[in-house]
DNA sequence: CTGAAAGCGCTAACAT
DNA sequence: ATGTTAGCGCTTTCAG
């Protein structure tokens, strides 16, 4: 209606609805406390004004600013950056939930040729109070800047484990990749692929050591050998494609139709990849080599990615997809707790992602 | 070094410093009222306690809270999710440049079968002085939204122009699909391709209409008829494999090894998509049919798509990319111009997009 | 060039 | 159940 210069206070409410400044201070944060008809008396002008508790006073006041920082580090490698977005709205999705909003910053621009400080921009932000809790995100550096973190009296939640070190103190939330590409493996077990390869990255990193171990572990408790059908390559697509070839020749066959998978030696039949990026190299080798993908072990080739990205959605192949909306909601649920309580005993969230399956 | 249970204040700053408050926060804010050697002096108290302006408190009085409000909408399809990762990105570090953050926030959850409210969440923010200003990128939706946050006071910015009011009174960035698409046709041009087909979407987005000029723009200025090359599909895979085919068939000619691409009568040999979901498509058909795709019109088939997609990037396939760091940049731009004059007049800034020149 | 006073709008404690 | 008082940390007058 009206549009007012200046936001109406709480000083204008009270004088409208003849109460003091308190009453309508409880009448927002403390609603019990009221009579009914006085409560709806002050609602009602509060609606009239189209009030709303000015957020610097209140933070000022209550030293809580409903913020979550969330750092957005320098744009990542292809399938992260998929991922991202779909977690960044989650994340406000479930903080908005709560009452919280996201606030974003930048790690600042990194100096030509040199290390990006895992801390930059965390510590202006603590100091002048203006978040709650960080959700830190890029753990899987390996680098547990929570330390700096911790030290400085921020609260904050990790996406990620703590890789080095299991007992750390701080809550975090993390997608069991192990698992995500398990199922992948049983799934095109299930379709009756038993030389099932597995590309993924050289070991060392513990995200990706940790798929391995998923496609290891499935092999094993199917009694599959797992001899010869291992690739560890770096994540672009090339080196996907590359991978598929070499493991394809390595033990001969499959450069004519693809002699129809048996469970014993010989080129694989489906390839369980570490990333998007890889399985579309592989796809590419499938096709320039004229072998059929999808359908059952008898139709085609398995091809299964991870990270469920645009590339996969739109090629339509199969790939783990991880369940940020989830983590963003236990992300923020461990935040709550952390801000509600004093007592926070250190909690970690393994989660389970699902198999996208499509046409590979 | 040390950890304070709570973050320095400008009183413990100035005691420390043997100064009053105020030179303290002269210091910050006027540093050119002070003395030298007591600047220096308080400088070093302040980097020595770590100190940071409370921020709540600042913004409580200067009503500034040098936070910009971006609204993540639902999750969009496919290209523009990429595309706000990028720009979400660019705004971040843009914005972090000029000393302001930025605040996500969501537009509520979208209750079921219902109509998204383009205001809210707008609300509330503007009353609770909580952000400076806004940056706005729906406006695509055709949908002026921006009337409301006038009206409201509210400063914003948006990302996108006002196609129905050329004349809006508010400042707005957007890319110039047109040109874009120019480019993408003059390409394939020089490549040697003369029947050079449009897929796009159906006429009346704004957008899509736009972003068809182009090509058809394009083609005339080299006297190419466009005949028979075009058509408008919803913006899927499918779409545009089932478009490609019938424009590769509708004009004879085809199925063999591509003719040869002469400047007259004949199937295309090239296509210019209004999406990269689109020219995957057509790249899906060109495949099937056993058409080489890229180099130069005696080689193969020219596509191009639109968005720069990771998809584009992985698949190799040429694409338009739009300038989203620019137009971070100019977004601030006049953001900062907006908020730090009275007087402004409404500006409109145009980006060109980039060709990114990959195998097709 | 530096200091003292006032107050932004709100809420936690205490009155009533 | 409602009103009063005080003060969060900062910056904008205005005096010295």
């Amino acid at each position: 209606m009206e549009t007012p210069r200046t936001p109406a206070t709480l000083a204008d409410v009270a004088e409208r609805a003849g109460v003091s400044r308190q009453t309508v201070s409880n009448a927002i944060n403390n609603p019990d406390l009221l009579r009914p008809d006085t409560l709806s008396r002050v609602r009602a002008v509060i609606a009239e004004l189209g009030y709303t508790p000015n957020q610097a006073a209140r933070q000022l006041r209550t030293r809580s600013s409903r913020l979550i920082g969330l750092r957005l580090g320098p744009a990542q490698e292809f399938t992260a950056n998929m991922a991202m977005d779909r977690f960044v709205r989650s994340l406000v999705e479930a903080a908005g939930q709560v009452g919280h909003q996201v606030l974003l910053f930048s790690g600042g621009p990194v100096a030509e040729g040199e290390r990006p400080d895992p801390l930059a921009g965390y510590d202006d932000l603590v100091r002048s109070t203006a978040v709650d809790a960080f959700v830190v995100t890029d753990t899987y550096l390996g680098n547990p800047q929570t330390i700096g973190l911790t030290r400085r009296g921020a609260p904050f939640v990790a996406f990620g484990r703590p890789w080095d070190d299991p007992h750390a103190a701080h809550p975090w939330v993390d997608v069991d990749g192990a698992a995500g590409v398990r199922a992948a493996t049983e799934h095109v077990h299930r379709r009756g692929h038993r030389r099932i390869a597995w590309i993924g990255w050289p070991p060392g990193s513990p995200i990706g050591d940790d798929r391995r171990a998923g496609w290891h572990r499935a092999m094993s408790e199917h009694g599959l050998s797992t001899a010869g059908l291992e690739a560890a390559v770096e994540d672009t697509v090339d080196a996907g494609r590359s991978a598929a070839a070499a493991l394809l020749d390595d033990t001969g066959g499959g450069s004519g139709g693809g002699s129809g998978g048996g469970s014993g030696e010989g080129a694989p039949t489906a390839f369980v990849c570490a990333s998007d990026t890889l399985a579309v190299g592989v796809l590419a080798e499938l096709d320039a080599r004229g072998l059929a993908v999808g359908g059952s072990a008898a139709d085609g080739m398995g091809v299964v990615g991870f990270d469920d990205s645009q590339v996969a959605q739109v090629l339509g192949l199969t790939s783990v997809r991880q369940p940020l909306e989830q983590v963003a909601v236990a992300l923020v649920e461990a935040l709550t707790a952390l801000l509600g309580s004093t007592t926070v005993e250190p909690s970690g969230v393994l989660l389970t992602p699902t198999l996208a399956v499509r046409r590979t």
